[in-house]
DNA sequence: AAAAACCGTTGATATTTATCAACGGTTTTA
DNA sequence: TAAAACCGTTGATAAATATCAACGGTTTTT
């Protein structure tokens, strides 16, 4: 259940984990199940938990006065589930996070995250490798939302992220890409041309 | 020239910095100063400093296929200037950064930084903090911008950083908010009824 | 002091994207 | 296995925003 968790550590940071370590975050980090539907966080609770996700997928999402939904985040394997803003704040959150298929998820809370951080050095720099990476990607998002067309950022992410174009459907891709399904649909009508 | 940055870093980290630590942070710093107009980083270069601006204003814009310049951060005092993506993975920007008014700033190798965050306990937990903060700044603003119309992404804008409308032109602002200058002044227009 | 560059605005028009409604083919649920 | 929910598509139309061109009033440069 953890290798996937340890192998990514290790991935993520220059010196391995030793056993002494690796058991420590074995015995840190909680196995959950969420059923397809399930919640793992709703809009107005304070985010207690990130989840690393083992198998399955998840959506984070906003839903607007008008009741619509906004897709800001998805989430498949070795990916970090979690609303940072509410979790560093003890804020209420604005999102939700839901399981897209049955889903295997890794949770810890914030306070035993900054305990392992203290306590293994790995795991410090795991998470500041993970900060950069996620603040250069959403940089790029940022800029590709803001000066792109809609068909161009469709492209780039499908180059970008096959695996999720395999695996949600496409309205949920069109609603992360700030687009709706049907402008979504006439784009790839035209792109196959 | 180093106080807005020492009492900047002593706001954001719990312990205070000591004397002699405060002697090295002014030792690291280079005090630069661009006059308007003159670049802080070009497209194409690899980004080699990062920069605490002391007094003055910047802008950190891309350019497109067309030759349009779309605006992707705007910098005054107590911002840090920086191309994040290339100064840590050593690529080629493809962002240009420069004053906007003539700018004293105190500049910072990311060796550098290491350096200093490997000796100075408080200057890692800054770094850790602004990240954090950065992080979520750009979440917001990717939302905003995906699920707002042009009107409300103002509306927030100038509620939530007046210093910025005071400072920057109209153009400016409505490239950094990823619409035209018509529009935005269109959009004030209809804001006054 | 004249010329040039910059800035915000307005009008006319074009393009992009959203909205609303309906359909047939899945897949899921009861 | 029948009913319901879900999904992608299409058409007609509306709304949001961009583009292009021009103007007068600054401010900056020469």
């Amino acid at each position: 259940m953890h290798e996937n968790l340890l192998s990514y550590i290790n991935r993520h940071s220059p010196t391995p984990l030793t056993k002494d370590e690796e058991a420590l975050v074995i015995a840190t980090f909680q196995p959950k199940k969420f059923r397809k539907k399930q919640y793992f966080l709703q809009e107005g609770d304070v985010c207690k938990y990130a989840g690393f996700i083992v198998k399955g997928a998840m959506r984070q999402y906003r839903v607007d006065e008008k009741g619509a939904e906004h897709i800001v985040h998805l989430f498949i394997e070795n990916y970090w589930a979690n609303d940072r803003e509410s979790s560093t704040m003890l804020t209420a959150s604005k999102y939700n996070i839901d399981a897209w298929e049955d889903t295997e998820i890794l949770v810890i809370t914030r306070a035993e995250m900054l305990d392992l951080m203290s306590k293994i050095p790995a795991m410090t720099e795991m998470i500041r490798l993970m900060d950069e990476r996620n603040a250069i990607a959403n940089q790029r998002r940022l800029n590709s939302t803001l000066s792109n067309t809609a068909e161009k950022r469709y492209e780039e992410f499908a180059t970008n992220h096959p695996q999720f174009i395999q695996r949600f459907p496409q309205h949920l891709i069109a609603s992360f890409l700030g687009i709706t399904k049907e402008t979504l649909s006439r784009i790839r009508k035209q792109a196959l041309k």
